[in-house]
DNA sequence: AAAATAACCGACCGCCTGGTCGGTTTAACG
DNA sequence: CGTTAAACCGACCAGGCGGTCGGTTATTTT
C-alpha cells in the first residue's frame, strides 16, 4: 500500500519535470537523460514506470496539461453570469502568470500543437482534443450568454471561441520575444474592444 | 562568372529544400542529412557552402522568410487607402495558401518563434525582428488611415497591430488540426467583427 | 530471519547527429 | 591543350540519443 504511494510520488515528480523540460526545451530537444538528471534518477527507474517517451509525454499530458487547462481556462468561466466578463478576467489572469514567465497551461498546449503538427498524428489527437473542448465549453458559455442577454443573439459563437482561442495563442507567441506586461496591457484593452461589438446594444 | 550562378543556384537550391523540410518537420528534428538526402547532394557540398546548420538557417531566415513575409504580409498593405479593409484582404489571402496547405509565411515565422523560443536567443532575435518589421508597418498604416478617416482617432495603434498579429498566428495555429476552410471563414468573419469596434461611427 | 517483490542503478547497444577532411570531378581560362 | 580552382563526394569521428537488461538495494510479507 505504502508502495504504491511511493510508485505514484516517484512518477509524478518524473511527469511534473517532465513536463516543465519539454516545456522549456521542446519535446524533441530534450533528452530523457536530461530530466533524469534533474532527478538524480537512473534510466532503470524511468523505464520501470514508463514505457518509452512517447508514452511518458502522453502521461503528462492527459494528467496535467488537460487537467491545468480545465481549471485555469475552462472552470472559472463555467458558472459566471457574463460569459464576456468572465473569459476576459480569466484570460488576464492566466496572462499574469505568463507575465512573470511561469508557465500558463493555454500556452503549453498551443507550444505543444505547434511542435507535433505533421510530425506525430497520435500526440496531435491529445492536444487538439483538450483544445476542442475548450472550444466547446466557450461556446456554450457563449450561448448562455445569449440567452441571458449579455450576449448579443445573431453573433456566431464557434466564430467567437474560435477567435478568443487564436488571440490567445498568438499573443502568448508574441509576449516571448517583447514587453511581456505591455503586452498583455494592449491584448486586454484590444480583447475589450472586440468584445464590445459582441455586446448587445444598450438602448440609452 | 558562371561559376558564380552556379554557386548562387545550388545555394539557393538547398534554402529552399531546407526551409520546406524545417517547417514540416521542425529545425531540431530535421538533419542535414535528410536534406541532403532530397537533394541528391552530399556533406561536402553543404559544408563547403554554408558553415553550420546554424548559419544555414540563418540564411534561410533573412532571405527567403524575411523577403516572403515582406511581399505577402506588408507590401500588400502599404499603398492602400483603407488599412483595415486592406489588412482584412491581406490576411484572407494569406489564410487561402494556409487553406491548401502551403507554407504561409506568416506561419512559418510563428512555428519558427515557439520552436526557438528560450532554445536559441540569436536566431530568435532574427525572428522577432521580423514580427516587428511587421508590427511597425502596421502601425504605420494604422495611423495613415486615422488622418484619412478610415480608422477612429482615439484607438491605440500598437495595441490593434499586436491583437492583429496575435490573433493571425493563433488561427495558424489552429488551423493544422481542424477544419480549415471554416476556420479561415470563421476568423475573417471575425476580423470583420472586431474591426467594426476600430471603425469611425457612421453618422447617418 | 528469510523470502519475495517493488524500486532503482548504470553499463551497454545500435543508431543517428553535426561536423571534418583528403580526395575526385567539373568547368573556366590562358 | 594543360592548369587551376571551384564544386562536390563520402568515409569517418566523437558525442548524444532512446531503449535494454542483468544486477543491487529497499521495503513488505510471511
Amino acid at each position: 500500500m505504502d508502495k504504491n504511494l511511493k510508485r505514484m510520488a516517484t512518477m509524478h515528480r518524473m511527469q511534473m519535470t517532465g513536463l516543465e523540460l519539454f516545456y522549456r526545451q521542446g519535446y524533441y530537444n530534450t533528452s530523457i537523460d536530461d530530466i533524469l538528471k534533474s532527478l538524480d534518477l537512473s534510466k532503470g527507474a524511468f523505464y520501470y514506470h514508463f514505457q518509452s517517451k512517447e508514452e511518458f509525454f502522453i502521461s503528462i499530458v492527459q494528467n496535467l496539461v488537460f487537467r491545468k487547462v480545465y481549471s485555469m481556462l475552462i472552470e472559472p468561466v463555467e458558472g459566471k453570469n457574463n460569459p464576456l466578463h468572465a473569459i476576459e478576467v480569466c484570460l488576464d489572469d492566466a496572462l499574469e502568470t505568463a507575465e512573470h514567465n511561469h508557465m500558463d497551461f493555454g500556452f503549453v498546449l498551443a507550444n505543444f500543437m505547434n511542435e507535433f503538427n505533421g510530425r506525430n498524428p497520435e500526440i496531435m489527437k491529445y492536444l487538439t482534443d483538450i483544445c476542442k473542448v475548450w472550444e466547446v465549453n466557450l461556446v456554450t458559455a457563449l450561448q448562455r450568454g445569449k440567452t441571458d442577454g449579455f450576449v448579443e443573439r445573431h453573433i456566431d459563437s464557434e466564430g467567437v471561441a474560435a477567435y478568443i482561442i487564436s488571440s490567445y495563442f498568438g499573443i502568448r507567441t508574441l509576449m516571448v520575444g517583447g514587453n511581456r506586461k505591455m503586452m498583455r496591457y494592449h491584448y486586454i484593452q484590444q480583447l475589450r474592444n472586440y468584445f464590445r461589438s459582441l455586446s448587445p446594444v444598450v438602448i440609452a
